[in-house]
DNA sequence: CAAAATATGGAGACTGTCTCCACTTGTCAA
DNA sequence: TTGACAAGTGGAGACAGTCTCCATATTTTG
């Protein structure tokens, strides 16, 4: 899946280079910096950057794959020490925590989930089969209903994701949570 | 509310010409013509549509505000002539369904609902404020439970607006509803 | 160590946004 | 009607990001 062809020495040096710096500033909450200067700041030329990051969210991507693995190896581990409607509240409980706690994270994952970047980048594509893991355990257990995909609950991660950046939302947010997983709970109507 | 100068005759026919052809533009499905371009083909200066709308969003959302209040309306109607809990599920269906019959809809309220506009514009808080009433008049009736507010419903309808520009999440957008509405429909655990 | 392969950087082309103001058009009182 | 003032216009050009291109530099390989 991954032809990985490795990198010379100095491309190495520059693309962590890159990433670090990007990471640095993203916590700062500075995520509109103009994008050549991501170059200027991390000392490589605007042209290094664009080899390396197509697009700012090429570079974004980067900066949150770790988090990202994270969060989906944590859905892994759930499954097997949780019964499986609890593994995907924790999971959901989980995810919005990690929004609210990382701005960037959020902001990155709304950008890359909306329909107007359709390189459909891997980051979603991971936390989408995620849940999907899930939701299809819980229905298999007959804990949740088995009429509805992991799709529908993603429209209201999306939801959750654009708006993360107002703190204030943080309530909502959880409360969607709720009723999603109450109705999930809920049998369909025959 | 609203000072509402009277415009000078040739301002307004301006405006409105600016209006007309956004909608058509809009109805073409050329969300992302260059703004500049939406005054060259009015026949007006770019200055003109400068001073009547400061901002692209400004401007659609002139388009879809009669839409909106259509909208809006039929929240009115549905209050009178349905049970409340009917009233509110028929109302969400109703703005999925526009959604996906208004791709522009669909995107400009998915703009105008995210957090980096920060004018918080008309559009959407009129939107929020029928779904806050359908709730908390089936919340009265004791048809859905009280402890949610409509915040958390629109983190789902914002989900849907920013997805509905690929008609292949019809379905999803269909499910999440039907199980906000049954979460909805739950009591809250003690 | 030389040649080939790979990567660099930053000047400047390009694209879209937005401002500015000399000029035109509409309004209204006399 | 008309004059004079207010209101509105348009589009050239300033500006700010994005991205490309290629002469030059660095690494790897044989």
């Amino acid at each position: 899946m991954s032809p990985e062809k490795p990198l010379r020495a100095d491309a190495r040096r520059n693309r962590e280079a890159l990433v670090a710096k990007a990471r640095e500033i993203f916590a700062a909450g500075d995520f509109d910096l103009r994008f050549d200067d991501f170059a200027k700041l991390a000392g490589v030329g605007t042209g290094t950057l664009y080899r390396h990051f197509p697009t700012r969210e090429a570079l974004a991507e980067a900066v949150y794959r770790e988090e990202l693995t994270a969060m989906v190896a944590r859905a892994g581990e759930l499954r097997k020490t949780h019964p499986p409607a609890e593994a995907l509240a924790a999971f959901l409980r989980g995810v919005v925590d990690l929004m609210y706690s990382h701005q960037g994270l959020a902001r990155t994952l709304a950008t890359l989930m909306s329909p107007q970047v359709d390189v459909l980048a891997e980051g979603d594509q991971t936390l989408g089969r995620a849940v999907a893991e899930l939701m299809t355990a819980a229905a298999e257990a007959g804990a949740i209903r088995a009429d509805v995909g992991a799709g529908a609950v993603m429209l209201a991660v999306q939801g959750i994701c654009t708006t993360a950046e107002h703190p204030s939302s943080r309530a909502d947010a959880d409360d969607i949570i709720t009723v999603v997983l109450d109705g999930l709970r809920r049998e369909a109507a025959p």
